[in-house]
DNA sequence: GATGAATGAGGCTTCATTCAT
DNA sequence: AATGAATGAAGCCTCATTCAT
């Protein structure tokens, strides 16, 4: 009877819309922005198309959003990373080649869709949104911190390896995106983490 | 004026086949499945809309057709690599290295499309399709391929070195493809290189 | 926190009624009946799109009501005009002239959006509504005013040239409501006044 | 069996393009552009929704080409009232005169819905369009030439009394086509010019 | 074989209206 | 009384596919 307050209107919106997000971005990592309909998401969340729209102005930027979203939340969880300011000794460079695998093993086995959206974006998918830029910048903070820690870790050639090393990286990844639950995700991180400590340190995993 | 005989118009239905292959794998490499429309194709090889159809049933059959010619000529281009039988000792293992590296890296530099098609495959693209089940057989034999390789490089721990190598491969493949020109392929290709012989061979590139 | 008598209540009512009309009427008169849409006359008055429909039962109901109200005040400000008996001699014409021009160009300039809806009506818009009768009961009063007025002028084919005069009248508002204050209203209407008073009268404005 | 040639297809489309114009400037006319649908319009035709598609880009760009074509149908009519270049004395007013009025009739009578949908422009709808700079250009095109005739005429207020019977065409035009046949067009434009004739000359109609 | 007009299903989006609170 | 979330019909538009020629 008596009207929500604003207080609770705002809540009910957020929640809603993180609904959203969530069934969309499980969607188009799964199917592909275009291969997925309006209609889809309404129908994954129980809701009426109409609506969707009260909480998004269109479908592209319902990607944004969600692209957004993705990158806040990668770039939060690897802020400390992708700052790593160089020039820490062995030890240092074994502490972020540490945080490196066990933070990235856990990021793709929790959010397994938001990696997958992230590996369609890289593959060139959507370059109509402002996004690539960004996706760059991710990039080039990873290669700066990965030559940073090689050569910490004492590796000649840092350039070129540290190419390699991202490389590898994102194979693994999306190698575990395609094989799934048969992949031997920590195993291959282990053995990443033995080639750079050579073999002085014990497993991560 | 002159009729044409029976086999002319086979070879002229052949060629007009590949035109209209090449033409979709361009476009479905770059913007997609989905995003690419027959009328886009028809205009792009300069034919109507109704002659594709008398090419292809369908647009979902134009893209298995595309998909089986990538397979295909990836299949018939990594052949020998694939059929790697192991047990050629460190010669051995260094030809196939090296054939491995030469020939990947000659295939995406002029390939490209059909490279991006498969990443995009890869990124479990299209699953409608009974396609998944040939990309694990094409994954398998490389695994077996580089298993074997490994071992006759005197490679421990082959098994998960192998994933290693893959992922490196298909990361640095995929970086590729993204940075295009700017990326170091060819550095890097000469990077593995050395790593696995130990530095015992002479540059590729 | 007093609580308000029922008479205040039905007050703010009428008060509120008031607003939402105006806002349409604006927007209305702007940019038309169907491109108006409920959100943006909410939006306009302040008021939540469900309260609206506490105070018109639809979107249609208040078009009519508006309309209703533009009708009632165009008759309201031309009563004395439109029941002009006749008859009055050539200083009755000219007092019945000289009404006509300066109301008209008071309410053309001071109610605007009136006039535009009104044209717009006039143009046969809404003929869905059982409006045109109305329109057509005004514009016969016009006529049968401005008939007895010329011949309280002293001008001869009286029926031919009320038409002319009713005509120039509307011409002329229009041409106000399309051009606005680049407009020479006023000297229109002087031009008006000085055609049928022979001159004999000073300017109107 | 044969193919149709270009040109039989170019005539074709021309055709079709024709019908969907005249109907869609039928309904544009009497209900206005936002209230009338994509579907009315096919029905009215009796093509599919799609097939419009393929003769105009969207609904917008049907209405703008239909203003063109307006514009250009009247434009072309009255190019050589809109160039009179003045200075032609009372016999040449009388003849330019002459001309406007004969003109309008038969246009206003012949193409109704043109004029509808002219009228609907000036009352400022669809401002959107890139239009009422042309619309100016017209109205002052009109404004000149009738200058120039009315000085020819050796009317006095030239300026004041142009707009005056500028106003009163477009109001005649506009009575007639919200009365039709009950509106006496032809007396109107008689009246008006004997008006200007000093009644030297004989009726018109 | 070849063309492009034609169809129709389905996609995105808007908006009048209803409803739970 | 008041809010704005929710619905559903309808509007615009696209596109794979068919068809007459």
């Amino acid at each position: 009877m008596s009207p929500r307050s604003p207080e609770q209107f705002a809540h009910l919106r957020e929640e809603r819309r993180q609904e959203i997000l969530m069934a969309a971005l499980r969607l188009f990592a799964d199917q592909g922005f275009e291969a997925t309909s309006i209609s889809q998401i309404a129908r994954e969340t129980g809701m009426s198309k109409g609506l969707l729209y009260n909480y998004f102005e269109s479908k592209q930027q319902l990607l944004e959003e969600m692209v957004n979203v993705v990158f806040q939340k990668i770039g939060l969880s690897f802020q400390e990373i992708l700052t790593y300011p160089g020039g820490q000794g062995f030890e240092g460079g074994c502490t972020l080649l540490a945080k490196i695998l066990t933070l990235n093993c856990r990021l793709i086995e929790q959010d397994t869709d938001f990696f997958k959206l992230y590996a369609r974006i890289g593959i060139q998918l959507y370059e109509k949104m402002a996004l690539p830029r960004r996706l760059y910048e991710v990039e080039d903070g990873w290669n700066r911190t990965i030559v940073h820690m090689l050569q910490d870790l004492g590796q000649a050639h840092e350039r070129i390896e540290a190419a390699l090393f991202h490389a590898t990286l994102d194979g693994v990844n999306l190698h575990y995106l395609f094989h799934f639950e048969k992949y031997p995700l920590q195993e291959a991180y282990n053995r990443i983490w033995h080639r750079y400590t050579v073999g002085q340190k014990p497993d991560l995993f």
